[in-house]
DNA sequence: GGGCGCACTTGAACATGTTCAAAAAGTCGG
DNA sequence: CCGACTTTTTGAACATGTTCAAGTGCGCCC
């Protein structure tokens, strides 16, 4: 990306491979000690380099864990897709993705809440609704409309084209429910999706019966109208 | 509450009063020039305290945050007063309750982000969901038993149980909303209010529709298995 | 080979939230 | 008013995220 030289790339592989080493590190720290107790000079001091080192690949402790939150991203996208592949329609589609994220961010939950309090500063580029963060979030809302674009569902064709983005915020809540979920392997968020999920399901299998057709338009409408 | 003393109440008072200076000092400082920027120096210095005394009343600088939240609740509980005396419809109410947090609230705009920030955190005491805050919450759950109490809303019963938590819920998400909108005079949050009040109150009514019934026996029926 | 430029690296210095042992101020029974 | 006890206050010390001016080394051109 940087240079072009091409007889060992070594310019850009040490580079390369120093920032890996460092992401590696840290996440490994977070993971063993948590967010709050790893300190940066812990990162660098384990990772062989200096602080200042450090900050020159990542600005901020914040950084790393966005970092952390792009592979988290990646790792959902590919446990996605064989439940994508097999199922086709919408319950088991929806609660599998659900779960899966569930299944891929396990070993992450008990610093995950840092990440949130992180997240939830809009300021923050790690805001789930930051332009920093656009990418990850497009990503994220693509599984979505895949899911919604191989199902079996059938809702009316304006409501269908906000549904990939209402699914993700379906998943943030439950991100938010699991955040805080201290029950013994998150049984808890666990029922939350296997009921919610049924639940969407028939709302949505209302939304075409006569009496309910005008709520769906109001809601597509308000969603349009607050959209920046 | 501490000190029995009568004669000037001096001990107490004095406590008090240093209290409430601190408080206030800060408040005005994080007004001015917003959370981040506003240092425990700074606000000892301008209260003409020290540093630890400043811990000596509040724990840490998130502990003043809560206070200032704690403030802002009862501001709005007071604020509200009028608009539940006045009207018995059921859009109108909820509109007027949410609105008049907005205002309550308007001058905190700025720094309201970082205040979120702290609260998301599951492990942090101002988390709207945490223990300490329980209070709090309940307080204002109590305002929308009152809005629901006293409204013209006719609901099944088991719903209507619950629907005071739904709304101090659905409160959240309008606060969400509101910390992220950067829009003039925040005219998308007012939109939001505006719009998302009469769709709640038409969805309440299906409620009673045949059809929906079932739904709505699934929703109290989750929320109930995931309540702790 | 020599030097120029750039990517990379360093570690000390800084800013700020927080702690804590000690001092000061106040209270009270005698 | 004294001395013991409690409440309040102090400010220096600490921990940690972050910055930055100064290196270090590597590739490339003459």
């Amino acid at each position: 990306m940087t240079t072009l030289t091409n007889v060992t790339d070594s310019a850009t592989a040490k580079g390369e491979q120093t920032r890996e080493l460092i992401l590696s590190t840290a996440l490994r720290l977070f993971r063993e000690q948590g967010y709050g107790k790893t300190t940066m000079r812990a990162i660098a001091t384990e990772a062989g380099v200096s602080v200042g080192n450090a900050y020159y690949y990542y600005g901020s402790k914040d950084h790393l864990m966005q970092a952390y939150y792009d592979l988290l991203q990646d790792q959902h996208r590919e446990a996605v897709e064989p439940v994508l592949a097999a199922e086709r329609a919408f319950v088991p589609r929806l609660t599998g993705v659900l779960l899966t994220w569930l299944e891929v961010a396990a070993p992450y939950h008990e610093f995950a809440g840092t990440f949130f309090k992180t997240a939830a500063d809009p300021k923050s580029p790690l805001s789930p609704f930051s332009d920093e963060s656009r990418p990850a979030r497009e990503a994220s809302i693509e599984i979505f409309r895949r899911l919604v674009e191989g199902s079996d569902l059938k809702v009316p064709a304006e409501l269908r084209e906000e549904l990939p983005e209402l699914l993700w915020l379906l998943q943030m809540g439950v991100v938010l429910f699991w955040v805080h979920d201290q029950s013994a392997d998150v049984r808890r968020t666990k029922t939350l999706v296997n009921r919610a999920v049924p639940l969407v399901d028939k709302l949505l299998r209302l939304t075409r019966v006569p009496g309910v057709r005008g709520v769906t338009n109001d809601l597509v409408g308000l969603i349009r109208s607050i959209k920046p």
